[in-house]
DNA sequence: ACCTGAACACCGTTCAAGT
DNA sequence: ACCTGAACACCGTTCAAGT
């Protein structure tokens, strides 16, 4: 019966209390306006609004944007999935970068921003490491491995960023379709007859069987010369 | 003895007449710009700046920047070379992939741009005509020659863009090779064993090695079920 | 040390007014 | 039809001044 009751009075504020600002807490609204605005609305100033503070304070925790891009990223590589110890090379390749591919593409304007950055954190390490594991146990030369791990990255960021160009942009997909089904068959032979393909299928299918292309492609190559 | 000299003072002037505006103009300045500036030169007030009026006149040629950008890519398309008739059909399409390779390469931010793009104009058009004849003479089926030429645009496109950034930004590979001396032998074993391979020799060598792993990895794939 | 308002030098895009 | 200055609503980054 000594208890106190909490004063609902405080709790019931329409705004919580300010919280003290971190690198931490930066990156996490940066990613809640991520998720709700766009790559449009990560800007310095409508992220800091988003503290109830000015951008330039954002400044204290980093050099500029570049580096506030690059630890977002860090932070949602912390979810990609590394695959478990057994079973089959190529298959657990194949799953880490779904994964990775399923991490850009969860989030709206994600894999744009991966494009245009160089993450280099703690959580790039650990998936760069894992894919050179990876490709060591299924024997691809270690040049092809080093070069590979590069590739194989940038490939599958490449493919979430054009995805999500088709199926955000309306302008972006519809162009291309309404340029292909105008195309005559004298002019272009091949396209017009393969113009319904192009377009189809923009989906987990199309990524995964890209995946499957360049490994194969990996697997197949011996060390350059 | 009619004829009136022309009046060599009007020539002499330090800025030649202004040319009227075209859309033609208008992207050669930008491509001007592209290569003295970069990327970051080419906004509205900058490109209008070198034409001698205000960003607004664009407006008159080109709906948004997408539109310029669009069409400043199909511009410098047109430099891609198209491979002879004859020859074996890898070789060909190897031959064109590292032509379009080169044109990104040709100008600073390009392959950036090219990134956040989608160009379908004409020059674009001509490219991917010429790549499904390449794919289905090499009896590469209908649906993967077709997938296949989004891919192998986007990924010779990455190849650029990723060489661009790690040779002009000093911060990129710089970061990149330090955070990799840093690491331990006992927390990232084969990164450790191969960080001297992974930042080694960002030339040529590598993009062709790039596009023959792709093009390896397209040729043994059989259509996706 | 951390935080901030104000300032500087930029953006894309629109629009009323001119030719 | 084409062109334009001015305005609107934004940017990133710096810096002197505050705590």
């Amino acid at each position: 019966m000594n208890q106190v009751p909490p004063r609902t009075i405080v709790s019931r504020r329409s705004r919580p209390a300010k919280s003290p600002l971190s690198r931490e807490a930066i990156v996490e609204a940066a990613l809640a306006i991520l998720e709700q605005q766009g790559e449009g609305g990560l800007s310095m100033r409508n992220i800091a609004k988003r503290l109830d503070t000015g951008a330039a304070s954002l400044y204290v925790y980093f050099a500029n944007t570049d580096e506030l891009h690059a630890a977002l990223l860090d932070h949602v590589f912390s979810e990609v999935v590394l695959p478990a110890q057994q079973g089959n090379w190529r298959d657990r390749l194949k799953d880490l970068l779904i994964s990775y591919h399923g991490v850009l593409e969860a989030r709206r304007g994600l894999a744009q921003l991966a494009l245009s950055s160089i993450a280099s954190g703690p959580n790039s390490l650990r998936i760069w490491e894992c894919i050179l594991r990876l490709l060591s146990e299924g024997g691809v030369g270690a040049t092809t491995a080093a070069w590979g791990v590069d590739l194989l990255v940038l490939y599958v960021t490449s493919i979430a960023a054009e995805q999500a160009l088709h199926t955000t942009d309306d302008r972006g997909l519809t162009r291309v379709a309404s340029v292909l089904s105008a195309v005559t068959a004298d002019e272009f032979p091949h396209l017009h007859r393969l113009r319904g393909d192009m377009i189809s299928d923009d989906g987990p299918n199309r990524s995964q069987w890209a995946i499957d292309v360049i490994i194969d492609g990996l697997s197949a190559r011996s060390p350059p010369a």
